[in-house]
RNA sequence: GUCCCCAUCGUCUAGAGGCCUAGGACACCUCCCUUUCACGGAGGCGACCGGGGUUCGAAUCCCCGUGGGGACGCCA
């Protein structure tokens, strides 16, 4: 049989950390088995679903790469479906109208937490040979109920965490569909796995408790009980739970940041899932070693430290062609355009060691392009009136010099040894005047691609006052 | 409150009874490289939640405790 996995984020927000990293497990396990990837949309709470959501969603998986074979399906254009399912259970007697109203259940609710109780539905609409109804309220519009077993367990083994089982004691007749004809979560969820043919179901574990009401409408159904695999969540960078108010961003957030996809990728793969020591992969990599059995069980703490490493990685690996478009268009968003010399390619070969991120490394090369601001504290410490004579017999020097590393590399020497001053001596000031500031790849680098005519402009900044 | 789940360095993790005086990675510290800052290289610091079992032998299996998390919606 065919692996069928799939991601059903609903659109109530952007993806986030945990749904990528989600969506990433569903995706490589389809890819390593040679099988199908589903994207299917939630959107049966119409109230919270919006159009700009579904959109952020499937911006987040493009941005990685994540690509689905089939859907994007939405739950809302699967309407009739589910009320034929709903229509053959309440025939069939799997299903049950439920009058209560939400202030009776409230108070329900209340009474048993109260006492001591777990809340759930009472079953006092639950047909039973014998058992005599409530009288139908007038003006009350039912809800449909699933009529769960209340004998026996529910047990499965999860592919992450092992064997589970919840008593049917616990569970109680959850609704199926709402007062106004909807489908619920619990219900669509099971129609669509089956419809779809989904065979192994990855996804957060928030979802664990579902997962028994999910397997007995399953049964009902008659269909196929998909395998399942539940993922813990990914907690913040400070250990706490992520939320909206608390650290929870858009992956592509983590573009604005500067971040390389893969970066990403990378590191979310190994966010609860290892191969021994391996640390640095491509995803075709991933999707040759992923397996289920070595994910973690246990909650993971987000590490930006870690991924800052990863990126800085994958940045000195990056393709400059690709670098330079990206980094331009940083650049040009920070009101720095990008001339034809010197050459972007060649000024990252030059700067891209020394860069988390591509907003850094943006910002390091901005020079080449436009006068930095001098920074005052290098400019006091190392532009004393001593260097004076050393920058301007090193002008002269470069005036005809041939305009290459080694050539400028042969004049700087020159003039420390015509002066008997160390190195930084000369280097330093040159530095601060050339680039802005006191760190710098090599010098004679930087001059040979600042160019000559720049050089010797920024170089006579303080010969002139 | 009830049910379910989880528990190895600060963090991500390796670990399927002997290979563990517990390995790797990030971070941190030291040194080397050096033209500053990085990069890179070499070292270092640093953990099996506690208690009982089982076993010749337990980080690994079982039980209890403790701590943490999740779920208990006409949300998904």
């Amino acid at each position: 049989m065919t692996v069928r996995t799939r991601f059903a984020p609903s659109p109530t927000g952007f993806l986030h950390i945990g749904g990528a990293r989600t969506a990433l497990f569903s995706w490589a396990y389809a890819r390593k088995h040679a099988g199908q990837f589903i994207l299917r949309i939630e959107d049966t709470d119409v109230a919270r679903s919006t159009p700009e959501a579904v959109q952020a969603i499937l911006d987040g998986m493009n941005w990685l790469g994540l690509s689905w074979d089939e859907g994007p399906f939405y739950q809302m254009q699967r309407m009739e479906r589910y009320r034929e399912v709903i229509d053959q259970m309440l025939t069939e007697g799997k299903a049950y109208r439920c009058y209560c109203s939400r202030e009776e259940l409230d108070a329900l609710r209340e009474q048993q937490m109260a006492s001591g109780l777990k809340p759930r539905y009472d079953g006092r609409w639950r047909p039973e040979p014998g058992k005599l109804l409530p009288e139908v309220p007038a003006g009350v519009e039912p809800v449909i109920r699933f009529r769960n077993p209340q004998a026996g367990v529910v047990e499965w083994n999860d592919l992450v965490k092992g064997s589970i089982s919840i008593a049917n004691s616990e569970l109680d007749d959850l609704i199926i569909a709402r007062a106004d004809g909807t489908p619920t979560y619990n219900f669509c969820v099971v129609v669509d796995d089956w419809d779809m043919g989904i065979t192994q179901v990855i996804r957060g574990d928030d979802h664990v408790n579902n997962t028994p009401r999910q397997i007995n409408l399953l049964q009902a159904l008659g269909a196929t009980v998909p395998q399942y695999a539940h993922l813990s969540m990914i907690l913040g960078d400070d250990g706490q739970k992520l939320s909206k108010r608390h650290g929870a961003v858009s992956v592509t957030q983590y573009h604005d940041d500067g971040y390389l996809p893969e970066a990403v990728l990378n590191y979310l793969a190994r966010l609860g899932w290892s191969h021994g020591d391996d640390e640095i992969f491509d995803m075709a990599q991933f999707c040759q070693w992923f397996d289920l059995d070595h994910i973690t069980p246990s909650a993971a703490q987000f590490n930006t430290e870690k991924l800052n490493w990863l990126n800085a990685h994958y940045i000195k690996l990056a393709d400059l062609e690709r670098l330079s478009a990206d980094v331009a268009q940083r650049l040009s968003a920070q009101g720095v355009s990008v001339a034809a010399e010197p050459a972007l390619p060649a000024v990252l070969a030059l700067y891209r060691e020394r860069a988390n991120n591509l907003n850094e490394l943006a910002a390091s090369v901005a020079y080449f392009y436009r006068m930095p601001p001098i920074d005052e504290a290098a400019y006091a410490k190392h532009v004393s009136a001593d260097v004076l004579p050393l920058l301007q017999s090193l002008s002269d020097a470069l005036q005809q010099a041939e305009w290459t590393v080694e050539a400028i590399h042969a004049a700087l020497d020159q003039v420390v040894k015509a002066a008997e001053v160390k190195f930084p001596k000369l280097a330093m000031p040159l530095r601060v005047l050339l680039t802005g500031g006191a760190q710098s790849p090599s010098i004679d680098a930087v001059m040979c691609l600042l160019g000559r005519e720049t050089t010797l402009q920024r170089m006579h900044l303080p010969l002139a006052s």
